[in-house]
DNA sequence: TTGTAGGCGTTATCAG
DNA sequence: CTGATAACGCCTACAA
């Protein structure tokens, strides 16, 4: 009893199984079915071990359950960032399907880093961690995901597809998502839009090539890529000028996107509206505006992409492309479980709805500027 | 190699060291040195093992090293809600902090409801975890807890401080903040000075009972009491009244706390100041302020809890108490490796700083109201 | 119904 | 320097 407070050192050998069998006078076999309520054992005896389990505080070991049965009823989730509301919620999507499922889920965080994505795939799978949700941040380089696979451990890709990789996927359509933003502010009657967002710097940054006349963009699908493509298309039907009002981002950093923000509209020729395609762009944006001190709408309208709370509570309220990170984590979650459970049905994409969320940032551009 | 492909079947059977030596041709205790860098190995027979490993794709199993070591190298964190930003970041933290040391996290989230916090800490000691972080949702009741702890396991407490639990905890002096938030009130000339904050249901409701005249509060030190009285010390020393102004919500929830606002703002004497204390109830007042069309600073003054970046987009920029659950987060699990490693110290109740960001939704009440 | 024995994969101990 | 063997705690054939 020394010591016990804090509970460092405390570990006096934790009771087995033997323990409680010798406890309460009978064998090991005996004790574990009573304990573990498997197989026949005489009421008498069963509550004469389970009285002795009480008494000495008994509780079944995991790792040695685990050992046995195979099963470690743990997944793992590698996001890029815990502290992005994004993958905070998406977490919480994640950890409420597990707990349904009688499991636990461990966390790693990426920070969009190729490297620690892999370190942390590959402890899961010395873990024994039964499945993996991954945002992964290269949608090319997924040996590390094979090698889960291959090893019987299934995978489930979230936010981002991948061709490379047979495995499902919990995506948004980005490019259908990006058309319909900057549609609506074609729409309105704007034709120079600016486009605002982050690419990650693993990645090689996309090229922007003029092709046959229409501007494309290359690179494997993944959302950075195909927001920009949506927001290329819409323009090209509207037969908007598309040259050089996009900016991207290699930090994804609030103050970093404000910066570019303010590059854009100090253009000679500034955009009247601008299209951020993630969440801290949408931040970075609105601050570049505020501190600039240009009037929503009236100068310059914002669409924004995701629906956080704070973008209902600034003035005016921001016109949005929601998501739902909640849904999306569940969702991965049960596909994750329905694989763990045997599943072996061809590898699915999943594409979640999101939606434009008419608020009040985008409006028609001030009056005179529109003859582009 | 069939349907590898979602990889839920695959599971064919891993390779173990005994297959690896069966492929160099050596012993497992050979092998075993070889591939876990113990003992002495020859050279040749080194790279002979490890070759044959990565040949059958060896990779160890973390489980049975458990079941030997008794070290799982895990640790668990029970928080309230992680799709709330305070525990996203400290989660952050915690991670990061494990991830230097070489361990993983598991999660939990409690919803404050102590039946699942007990159900979580059960799991988490049954999987062997080392340590647990947890933000406790009752002060009294940690029998649980203790028994972590009796188990060898150490405590370290987030957010909340428990005199009935011997544990390190990592705090703010709640008390201490609500009153500089009041003070500023009060120094600003506001007398009638409403507060808005979550109680947990768990824990019976309060009793802001008058004693010797002068209003207090019963029951255990914990951050919702604590800001109470930090707010009731406040208008005592200013001789401001303090009877009927603060509305609790049992309800942890931004539309809950707009109704509560309603009520306190609707009163026949509204308050010409309110202080918010928790980072959702502030959200919930200010949604309330301003459907109602209310100028802040001009017709009302508010004071926020929770330095979140909305409340630097909104206009005006809120005067909040400011913590840092990032900071929260490592401290806590460096206290809690310092005790995994043996660290036998009286616990420690860590104190971390806050501070009132003057913005601008704080200023003198309106002219002619003063009159008290 | 109850007891005995063996194995999951790793690592440590002991002998050669 | 290398090899055989035991042990961690649980579960499950199999035997009694």
């Amino acid at each position: 009893m020394v010591a016990s407070g804090t509970g460092a050192q405390g570990g006096r050998r934790r009771p087995t199984v033997a323990d409680v069998a010798r406890e309460a006078g009978v064998s090991v076999a005996t004790a574990g079915r009573a304990l573990g309520d498997y197989g026949r054992v005489g009421d008498a005896l069963r509550d004469q071990v389970r009285a002795a389990a009480v008494r000495l505080g008994y509780s079944p070991n995991g790792v040695a359950r685990s050992m046995r049965s195979g099963g470690t009823r743990t997944i793992g989730f590698v996001g890029v960032d815990i502290s992005n509301p994004y993958f905070a919620t998406a977490m919480r999507g994640i950890c409420d399907v597990a707990r349904e499922e009688g499991y636990e889920a461990i966390l790693a965080n990426s920070d969009d880093r190729m490297d620690v994505e892999r370190a942390a795939v590959k402890v899961f799978l010395e873990k024994q961690i039964e499945g993996i949700v991954v945002a992964p941040n290269a949608v090319i380089d997924v040996a590390h995901l094979r090698r889960a696979q291959d090893l019987g451990v299934p995978v489930v890709l979230l936010d981002r597809h991948s061709g490379a990789l047979d495995a499902d996927s919990v995506v948004i359509d980005n490019e259908r998502a990006a058309h319909e933003a900057v549609a609506h502010l074609l729409d309105l009657g704007h034709r120079r839009i600016g486009m605002l967002l982050y690419v990650d710097p693993d990645e090689s940054p996309e090229l922007v090539a003029s092709d046959a006349g229409r501007p494309t963009v290359r690179g494997a699908a993944r959302p950075s890529i195909d927001r920009i493509r949506g927001y290329l298309a819409a323009l090209d039907e509207y037969g908007a000028q598309s040259s050089d009002l996009i900016r991207c981002s290699a930090i994804g950093d609030a103050a970093q996107f404000e910066k570019e923000a303010d590059a854009l509209l100090s253009l000679p020729q500034p955009p009247t509206a601008v299209f951020a395609a993630d969440n801290v762009a949408t931040q970075g944006l609105f601050m570049s505006v505020r501190r600039r001190g240009l009037a929503i709408p009236g100068d310059i309208s914002l669409v924004g992409f995701d629906d956080l709370d704070w973008t209902t509570l600034v003035d005016p309220p921001l016109t949005v492309v929601a998501q739902s990170p909640m849904d999306m984590g569940r969702t991965a979650a049960q596909r994750l479980f329905a694989r763990i459970k045997g599943d072996d049905s061809p590898s699915e994409r999943i594409v979640l709805p999101t939606r434009l969320l008419l608020r009040s940032s985008a409006a028609e551009p001030p009056a005179g500027i529109r003859a582009d």
